[in-house]
DNA sequence: TATGCAATCTGTAGTAACTACAGAAACAAG
DNA sequence: CTTGTTTCTGTAGTTACTACAGATTGCATA
């Protein structure tokens, strides 16, 4: 939890729950700033290095892409984000969201409508397939 | 609308709002059979084709993958496939679309608890990457 | 001290489901 | 006959990872 204590790759990966391969993807696209090395070139993360991976793994799970990710961190390293910006980044992924939950309900609907019609015998005509080729 | 009519790939993708790169990409890969071709090497196809293409854009629009499609037309095509089978298929693949729901639910919560947050003035403190850092 | 084994390193290739192009050939209209 | 649109094949790019292969490194134990 110390600011200068520094941990592994294996170590950084249990903690955000982003896996190792993941972790060096993001350094390699440069979302992660690279790490300084232990005499052996392993890599040294700082809860630094955590906070922002948490960061990027939270936005990931809210269904934000790598480049509005990458958007919103170049707004916090600018420095000189507005709020304003973030937020509307942030609202225009709400709607998004919003829209993906209303289709997704019609999916929904449309999958147990069609199961509730097939009687589950062992017919060659499938009200679900032919439902589905219409 | 005749079985013996046939048209062309462009037609098949505005009949089938499925676009033309796409529709020689299911072709590629196996889910669309090689219809005949004119003598120029045109594609022609039928309602047959219209047919099979809609159903596998709307298994895609109700979220299944092309392997699942895949199963699901092996199962018409081997035309002993069991009503039951196809309804397993179907259910499973509800139950998957339940949880995206719920989970989008949760992220559009979280980003509109987010942006309530902000004031939306141009402070270096936005509470909105505050959140998302911790 | 030797040795074994887990963790890490780099670099490349594979994945899903397309999309985008380049360059050639075919066809329809004026 | 020219012009423009459509289609053709084949290849490469996209996103966000994941999966190796083969080489080191570092720690623990005999």
């Amino acid at each position: 939890m110390d600011k200068n204590t520094s941990f592994l790759i294996g170590a950084l990966s249990e903690r955000t729950g982003c896996n190792i391969e993941t972790i060096r993807y993001y350094e390699k696209i440069g979302l992660l700033p690279a790490p300084p090395r232990s005499p052996g070139r392993r890599r040294l993360y700082t809860d630094t290095h955590r906070k922002r991976l948490t960061f990027i793994r939270r936005c990931r799970q809210l269904g934000f892409s790598l480049d509005e990710i990458r958007e919103l961190l170049d707004l916090v390293d600018g420095g000189s984000y507005t709020c304003d910006e973030v937020r509307e980044l942030t609202l225009n992924h709400a709607d998004e969201v919003k829209r993906k939950i209303t289709d997704l309900r019609r999916m929904e609907k449309v999958l147990r409508d069609i199961t509730s019609k097939c009687s589950g015998g062992r017919v060659p005509e499938c009200p679900i397939i032919e439902a589905l080729f219409r």
